[in-house]
DNA sequence: TATATTAATCGTAATATTGCAATGAATTAA
DNA sequence: TTAATTCATTGCAATATTACGATTAATATA
């Protein structure tokens, strides 16, 4: 049904695919990169950077903006986009604690 | 259309993206959590433990398994799965590389 | 005001994902 | 051998995602 059942699952797990979604675009990650990358701001320089077509971007920068991981600034008439930095730092927070599971503990039984 | 253009982005993108896909889907978190929590591996128990069809967890085991971050390992008309410690670390260190990039000299412009 | 620039939105086509009933394959138990 | 158990696979319906052309909205400039 391409729906997930979300009902099923704890806030935390939901949360954890939310964020992982997200990042689940090759698009999505370079976008993030290379906001990362320059100290300033990019706008629309991300179509050139990227090369998908401009409303492509858009789309997934407004995917990004939805999670709160970045924030836009309209300046004229261009839109400046930048890292949401409070947002990222608790992202982090959410998928460090999924992924540094304990590991050495546990037996291979397989 | 559905389709990512990964021939546009680098092979770290695309793998980041990659793992990040697999963790989209809460069944998916939830299934590796439970792996990790029980100190023996899981069976078939997962489906009762998630409560999804028993084809819709297979479903989901496969596509970990695909990505090499679990392992299977029939015994007798069961299957015993378990996270696969060494390719677990590995994507653990590509993952974190993208998650923790550097924020500090950054100055916000939004 | 008229025109250019930039980015968001709309609409749509192509493809992917999710979930499960039905079925099949492999093994074990009677 | 037959039946039961467990899990994978198949097939399909419902929904989501990706990408982009066309358009719109907002601002800046001539």
């Amino acid at each position: 049904m391409g729906l997930a059942k979300t009902e099923m699952f704890t806030d935390q797990q939901n949360e954890i695919s939310l964020f992982a979604k997200v990042f689940g675009h090759p698009a999505r990650v370079a976008i993030l990169q290379h906001l990362f990358k320059i100290n300033s701001c990019v706008c629309g320089d991300l179509v050139n950077e990227i090369g998908l077509a401009q409303p492509t971007i858009s789309q997934h920068l407004k995917e990004l903006k939805h999670l709160g991981l970045i924030k836009g600034n309209v300046e004229g008439t261009s839109v400046c986009y930048c890292i949401h930095k409070e947002n990222w730092t608790a992202m982090k927070t959410v998928m460090n604690e999924f992924l540094n599971q304990d590991l050495t503990e546990k037996q291979d039984c397989c």
